[in-house]
DNA sequence: CGACTATACGGAGACACTCTCCGTTTTGTC
DNA sequence: GACAAAACGGAGAGTGTCTCCGTATAGTCG
């Protein structure tokens, strides 16, 4: 009202915003030590600030996490703009889409949980990215349906549940790491059509 | 050494195998309503007995939660006989025993998790149950393949993971029922072998 | 520069949960 | 009925979440 009228509220106070840096350089670090289940007090000491200080940024878990989040978000989307341009097909489009949606949900451990979550309730900072996301797993199926390489009756929302499950699947620690690409492989023969793709596994090449 | 030599141990005591009961009927209606993530102590006093007493009878959430579900194996053993003599081939069955894991696993809300976990530690209770399904699901896995219904490459601990992952999709509560058929027909196009599975959703019947 | 106010800080503390320890009680046996 | 082994219970230590409010500081204005 008094000075810009495009933010309503006005800039943000120096230290604030110095300490928020703070929190999440020490959040990033934590919850890739320790999983998104870590200690917040443990990161406000780490940050060097008061229990308060982070609770006031990041009302909770989730709000630090979308934060964090939010900066792995341009990544994402210079992978897809990739995508749109240099895949060879709108399959493998949407293939190479899947697998790096499966590679974002698995940033943190235990980050699948959260997000699933957020999915499905709708009122969660979290919420917003994945429905961005969602949007742009529908962006490549479509492609893929139109050109017949993707059955018909998939649906966007489900293999975005499908990537979160895949990663809440590698997130198991596993003792060899061909599940990662096992699943992948069930996935993409699960949406795709007329073709059998043996992904990491290698088959009895024509028996 | 003195009287039995079948179990090294005395038998119970009268108090305590009452007292175990209690706690078993009590976490039975505990999980069943706030999910497996329920205060332990609750359940204590739900059961009127003491913290003490319940950590001694299972030492942990996971002891408590694998004496829990030995009471529903049998169901599911039952299930297991019924699809080797009563289905009509070996993908159905296989399907079949897909589905059976996926519901079991969803007797309540935020199991897969430490089902998961068991399946990748095999140092906990959870591991025994977890290991043994994964062999059954092997038997069914590997019928399939001899008769050419299933792809070759694909192994039975990631099927029973990917059973495990569709329980954890199915638990975010979603809007619409339809994900969980959407999901069982990703899942068995992912691994059937020349076919084109459109359950739940119907999808333009020989376009 | 010095005063004033909105903004932000910090950490003590209320509350919840897990799990252990040990004095007390109960059970089964002789 | 007495005795030892087995089991009980709940207080309390440790850890974590999140709030509240007295205190400190940044930014502004004369």
């Amino acid at each position: 009202m008094s000075r810009t009228a495009t933010s309503s509220a006005r800039a943000p106070r120096a230290d604030a915003r110095r300490n928020r840096d703070h929190i999440l350089d020490a959040a990033e670090q934590y919850f890739s030590k320790h999983g998104v289940g870590g200690s917040l007090d443990a990161i406000a000491k780490q940050a060097g600030v008061g229990a308060g200080t982070l609770y006031r940024h990041f009302p909770n878990r989730e709000a630090l996490l979308a934060a964090l989040l939010a900066a792995r978000d341009e990544a994402l989307m210079s992978r897809r703009d990739e995508l749109r341009t240099k895949a060879a097909n709108a399959a493998d489009a949407l293939d190479g889409w899947l697998e790096a949606l499966t590679e974002w949900a698995g940033a943190f451990d235990g980050l699948p949980d959260p997000l699933r979550a957020a999915a499905a309730t709708s009122t969660s900072p979290l919420a917003v990215t994945c429905e961005g996301f969602i949007t742009t797993t529908e962006e490549f199926l479509h492609a893929a349906q139109r050109d017949g390489s993707a059955r018909k009756e998939i649906r966007a929302r489900d293999l975005f549940l499908v990537a979160l499950a895949t990663s809440w699947v590698r997130g198991a620690a596993l003792a060899d790491g061909t599940s990662a690409a096992a699943l992948a492989g069930i996935t993409r023969n699960g949406w795709e059509l007329n073709s059998s793709h043996t992904r990491g596994v290698s088959a009895t090449p024509a028996d």
